[in-house]
DNA sequence: ATTCATACTTGACAGTGTCTAGTGGATTAA
DNA sequence: TTAATCCACTAGACACTGTCAAGTATGAAT
């Protein structure tokens, strides 16, 4: 029988790591430090995650599902919408995003559970761009459209993240504007 | 005066750091390690660079210094050979491209030299998408394309070394064939 | 001949992830 | 009631890392 109530250090670890990630970025996590900070030995996060890669495919679990269940509630409302749900995804959980695209912190093929949540994310996507294309439209133009939307929406939210947009821009007045023009630059090209 | 032989151990580390790189990321970069496959001391290259972010300043100037020579001369040709310009670069450079966009290896702000180059090569992309504008578009709209191509190029370069694109689409048989494809469909919304 | 900078070497330190072994308490089985 | 077993965690050691501090050989400049 499952467990009703979970653990808390587990949840603790978790937020704490998810905190720095947010902060400074996944290298800066050190499950020493985040062990000391919950008062537990240092070896206590990894009996709940293994290794240090466990504690990143768990976080890229719980992240994909969210951008999972982000994009299929989106799915009605075109590919520009989905964009901007991709992007404002990215934005408001900045401690997952930093680690789901970094595949050198763990390996998703070694974690299935985490591999499902990205399938699921990677095909609502696919199916929107699908239905917008119409059914009737070629595989090999399926996935060109699939990646460039894709590249869009992870280009734009990777560069608000970390890249030097908003600095090269010279500040950026309001980002969600700015996330609204360039989903509709990159919706225009599936209805051509 | 400058010292016309450049040392050798400099570019040795530099490349044994990018050869690791490309091949695992910048995270598995062992100073030390570097140090002991080039048969110096451990602390040997880090009188060439100062410190760990050193290195990858160096390799973050080296990296945008070819970028911005790959945009520059892509200019004349338009929006879409520049996003391919850019994409080939990653791919061709994959130790320098994962190096360069990792803010948190080294912050340019304290690395002029470097942060010149970046500017360099996002100025070289800015002024294409102008020119294609027209000099008459407003900041605002400047703004949004200059962010919309950047997107498409930085989303399609990092899905491509990084991201689960190539398992996720099946296996890309013809790379540069999607490139080529995905730049076209990212300059159409360049021509409203 | 002396000074001085360059290109290193050597040793030590704190910090990290991980392996191994142990501990106390709760649950379960006899 | 007692013994066995699992769970959540502790404790110590190990190899490895980047970095600080100090020393050394070599070549050029004065």
């Amino acid at each position: 029988m499952a467990p009703i109530k979970t653990e808390p250090l587990r949840r603790a670890v978790l937020d704490a790591a998810l905190a720095i990630s947010a902060e400074t970025g996944p290298d800066a996590i050190s499950l020493r430090e985040v062990a000391r900070e919950a008062g537990v030995s240092h070896q206590a996060p990894y009996h709940h995650f293994g290794d240090r890669a466990g504690i990143f495919a768990a976080i890229s679990e719980e992240g994909f599902r969210s951008l999972a269940e982000a994009i299929e509630a989106s799915t009605t409302l075109g590919t520009a919408a989905m964009c901007e749900a991709y992007v404002h995804f990215a934005l408001a959980h900045k401690g997952h995003f930093r680690v789901m695209m970094r595949t050198d912190l763990c390996s998703l093929e070694d974690y299935p559970s985490a591999l499902i949540q990205a399938d699921r994310a990677f095909n609502a996507l696919r199916n929107e761009v699908v239905v917008i294309l119409g059914q009737d439209a070629h595989d090999d133009d399926a996935n060109a459209h699939t990646a460039y939307m894709w590249s869009v929406a992870h280009g734009l939210a990777t560069l608000l993240l970390d890249g030097p947009l908003d600095k090269k821009l010279g500040g950026i007045a309001d980002v969600n504007a700015l996330v609204t023009q360039v989903a509709q630059l990159a919706s225009a090209s599936n209805h051509a």
